[in-house]
DNA sequence: CGAACATTTGAGATGGTTCAAGGGTTGTGG
DNA sequence: CCACAACCCTTGAACCATCTCAAATGTTCG
């Protein structure tokens, strides 16, 4: 039993952006990225920024002895690389080869000077990230591994494309690791007993479905 | 020995708020509130957000059991309750008695609607807060007790008003061990730990001095 | 002065880490 | 097409950083 597959294909739905960031739309180009390519570095000049259409992104933060902290993963839909301001303080990663869509901030940030619309947009996109941001902190600072895990799978399965019960995972176990702030270990063992208690079943290589209801007891959510 | 002191005085710093925020001030209306008392709550609909004058406010997120989690301190000059959108989701408390500017939302909203240079503004405020919130979250995914409290004292001395070496520790020792993920107890323990080391030397009731240089290398902060 | 509360310190418990080893999977090159 | 190397993933056992529980010592303020 495994849930981890690296090479697994995402199907290329291309979600609609809201509407304000439509206006962004026409200096779109299209890219691709290997797996495990960067696409942006920490400290690099934020020249861009980009819409994953499918595949999915790790957003990434080193310590110099090597300890990491993964911040997001971005799926078909997000935006990433928007919360930069001068140059990037992360590092952006595909995590299975990926389809971008490149905006240059050059134009993102002309449009936002005279578009007030795209700029509050922006405003609220920067916000939306802020409460996600928040939401993590306290998993970080105060849930125990199981909450974490419950937590996260429900996160991933809310933004996922909704695919008839089956959740992708298409991250290694110790992206999952460094996100949760938990070791790769911890991580396995809390799978393996979340399996065992049938709040997680196998539905083929890399994909899941999950006991929803229980699993939201299991974290500790009452909302979403 | 004691750092904290719930009752100091904050000296009336008013920092000058960035020049697009201007605007605002015209809308502005000074509110003094005691120290533990509630300035808005998580879940209410957001009617205003608030600059710090005096005092410190504490960000707060709770879970149901009583679990909770510190996300920010907001010294004179910072600006709180930006966050929201429609409703905050988070509660904002005084740590001491504190005053503040207040500004109608919507008053801020129709005035970003209007003025790109507020609007933008606006966003980089949010996006500073995004990557601070992206720093706490390797302190709280993948520090140590000891970085924590090292970071968290490097961080303070940073924003607060300079005042010749003291820095003033306003909040509780249960205010600290919310915002780092930890207990009142290990708070303590590092404390006195540091004391020990000379890293932290006691200048008076609710004030110390940091050895910055030791304390950077503590952190394992090549940066600021 | 005394009650309520914050801080400190100790001793013991523990959730998660670390270290170690085995099994699976993937991709590559012969 | 197979074999091998590189990498994941998984599981076990021992350890330890931090938590929990407990109690003593401030500190604040009515």
């Amino acid at each position: 039993m495994q849930v981890q597959a690296n090479t697994i294909q995402s199907p290329p739905i291309v979600p609609a952006p809201p509407s304000a960031l439509n206006l962004l739309e026409q200096f779109g180009s299209m890219t691709r990225v290997a797996r495990d390519q960067e696409i942006y570095a920490e400290g690099a000049p934020a020249a861009a920024c980009y819409r994953v259409i499918s595949g999915c992104v790790r957003i990434v933060r080193l310590m110099e002895d090597g300890r990491r902290q993964v911040g997001d993963f971005a799926l078909p839909g997000d935006l990433i690389g928007l919360d930069a301001l001068e140059t990037h303080d992360d590092t952006a990663e595909a995590v299975v080869d990926t389809v971008l869509r490149r905006y240059p901030r050059r134009m993102v940030e002309a449009l936002a000077d005279t578009q007030p619309a795209l700029s509050c947009q922006l405003r609220k996109l920067a916000l939306a990230n802020l409460r996600s941001a928040h939401a993590r902190m306290l998993l970080l600072g105060r849930k125990t591994a199981n909450e974490r895990l419950a937590s996260f799978l429900l996160e991933m399965d809310r933004r996922s494309p909704l695919e008839a019960g089956h959740l992708a995972l298409p991250m290694t176990r110790a992206d999952i690791a460094d996100y949760l702030g938990l070791t790769v270990e911890t991580v396995c063992r809390v799978l393996a007993h979340l399996k065992r208690e049938a709040l997680l079943t196998m539905t083929g290589p890399g994909t899941i479905r999950l006991d929803r209801p229980r699993l939201r007891v299991l974290a500790c959510e009452t909302r979403h």
